[in-house]
DNA sequence: TCAAAAGTGTTATCCTTACACCCATGT
DNA sequence: ACATGGGTGTAAGGATAACACTTTTGA
């Protein structure tokens, strides 16, 4: 390769001593917060703490590096020691610094900063003595994000009703308003990230994007979560003023962003990294691999293309077992082939023709 | 949807207060890094800070909560402040709590986490005022990854030499040793590992992997970071014993496997989003599009296709111009078409044939 | 006239999408 | 018999990969 050149040379404190600026530094300390999620048939179900009355929040607990060779062996330790879930794939999501979850500047105490975590388990059914106290449950993801199921209540796919009766008018009059200073700088107006995330005319409706929106709908000051975190000035400018937002169950902190981050991974990460099975129990059937799919996804899939799709893969490899319980034909039962880890290089379910 | 069902409930310690546990806890604190790239010609290249014959470091400073709202805002803050960079693209890698950094367990001082970001700007040429000191200078990355770069000295495709010369032996032999207690639990067997991350019979080479593979390196101690963290037993291992390991420049503490996730994570977004262009001047030839793309993945890709798949992409519009400056007949020049962002759902370079 | 690099056209192949149809069970 | 869900086959369309070939400059 070439010798190393010099050439330019911006000047940047070099910080060789990683503590020099420590002394003026306000206290941090690292949350650890984990979305768990497990599906229950149909339903995609995510772990969370009950505040009895006040918003649930996710788990989550303090990160101690004398105990803890890493943050991801922090959080499992931590996970498994208190609960007897089985975390099997465990993902580190994103790193938030912000002050929503401590609202106030004139907070005391220590600088909260979250690295949130996605994990899958399977059902809490399968998961025997998960049940240990009566603080935390698993509550469906959509009670959060019921604009993000798309499958309807009857079978056909189906646009949620809650869009166009409240969310994209209300998303329709912001952006109509001049952008902040703030948003001035970076990005795109507000018409088009309206249309790029809620898939206005023309454009798609993309799954992935659940936190993109999320974030849109805290902008615009459409959660609970905007109020909260002092942004009273977005939140007067909706219709009549008087009625609060009820987008969605809402929760502690920024645990609802970091949900929604893990929505918006685990859709994408579905079509190219055999995931799903952690959610799967040991055998299962077509059918319900489908289902667990589309309840992630928030839409259905293409039954036959989903089935060829699946056993071409070589993901799964017949049981030799079959079950009557889904009504009907006999169904067969497979099982996740672990080989394929090793054989194909980025194995996945790419789904995009809707059911 | 559905009503919240009650059903299991795992216990966990609901911390509803977050600072329930910070008086035993060490004292933290947050090092955002940046993994600066720009590719000038043919190679690409990361801005480096100097320590006068130790290994270079990625440029980095302390999270300041109370100055700056979030961590990409501190991490822009400091860079722009210090440099007369214009960081285009930024983007948070990851958050590693490893100790690697801060080497022994008796350390002082307060524990170091350091938040990884990507970030990507046009040539040191280009961004004029970027000049401002001599303790930064840009460097080619694969200085530190030579085994990353598969387009050979000459024009051809070429594997790198040092791949069937050093790393591959070594690493065979590290395979065939029993594991340690620590890696038996989790993921496939050391044989499975190196076959997935090194290509070894009839896996293909994915260049998306290197961060995957410089930390099979680090872990059978084939780098220089494995013996400063203390990992002396595993490097023992190593034939002869004598020669220290030279696979690559080293870096400061972790700061090669940072800059490796951005090789990997730049490699990967490539191919579904148009970043590629946040490194390129206002107008190019597709020639130009194509080396870049070329430095970055590290390997040739099919002239005729990657032109097609650029003008069928929408990409780019021509601007009426055209160079001579690349020798033989004169080449149209194209600017990028901000409006794709707009107008398709991921527009990337999906590219796959090589050259 | 030749080398070098830009730029165009064509074809075989695979993958995706969509549609139509058959099979095995319970009521 | 028929409803229900499981399971299979096949044809059209589009994207990709690989190939050969033409054009325009400088030396």
């Amino acid at each position: 390769m070439a010798a190393t050149p010099m050439r330019a040379t911006p000047s940047i404190s070099t910080c060789g001593d990683p503590m020099s600026a420590s002394d003026s530094l306000p206290p941090i300390e690292i949350g650890l917060s984990a979305a768990i999620v497990a599906v229950e048939g149909d339903r995609p179900e995510i772990l969370v703490v009950d505040f009895a009355g006040a918003p649930p929040g996710l788990p989550f607990g303090p990160f101690d590096p004398l105990r803890h060779r890493t943050l991801e062996i922090g959080l499992r330790a931590w996970v498994e020691a208190q609960t007897a879930l089985t975390l099997g794939y465990v993902e580190q999501l994103y790193t938030f610094g912000d002050r929503g979850r401590h609202a106030r500047r004139d907070d005391r105490g220590p600088h909260e900063v979250s690295v949130g975590y996605l994990a899958l388990t399977r059902p809490p059914a399968e998961a025997q003595g998960a049940v240990r106290g009566t603080e935390a449950l698993f509550v469906p993801w959509y009670d959060f994000f019921p604009w993000e199921d798309w499958r309807g209540e009857d079978g056909r796919g189906q646009r949620p009703a809650l869009l166009d009766e409240a969310i994209l008018p209300d998303l329709r009059a912001w952006a109509g308003e001049k952008p902040t200073s703030h948003e001035a700088f970076r990005g795109l107006p507000r018409r088009e990230r309206l249309r790029l995330c809620f898939g206005e005319d023309g454009m798609p409706w993309d799954e992935e994007r659940a936190l993109e929106r999320y974030e849109l709908l805290y902008e615009a000051g459409l959660v609970e979560e905007a109020a909260r975190d002092g942004r009273d000035a977005a939140l007067k400018r909706r219709a009549g003023g008087s009625a609060p937002p009820t987008l969605g169950r809402s929760m502690q902190a920024d645990n609802r962003r970091i949900l929604a981050t893990a929505i918006s991974r685990l859709r994408a990460k579905l079509k190219y990294r055999p995931v799903v099975f952690e959610m799967m129990p040991e055998s299962f059937t077509l059918t319900e691999l489908q289902r667990t799919v589309e309840a992630i996804s928030g839409h259905h899939v293409h039954k036959q293309n989903f089935r060829r799709l699946v056993e071409n893969s070589a993901m799964v490899e017949p049981t030799g077992g079959s079950t009557l319980k889904t009504g009907g034909r006999p169904a067969q039962l497979f099982r996740f082939r672990r080989e394929v880890l090793q054989e194909r290089p980025a194995p996945g379910l790419r789904l995009s023709g809707r059911g």
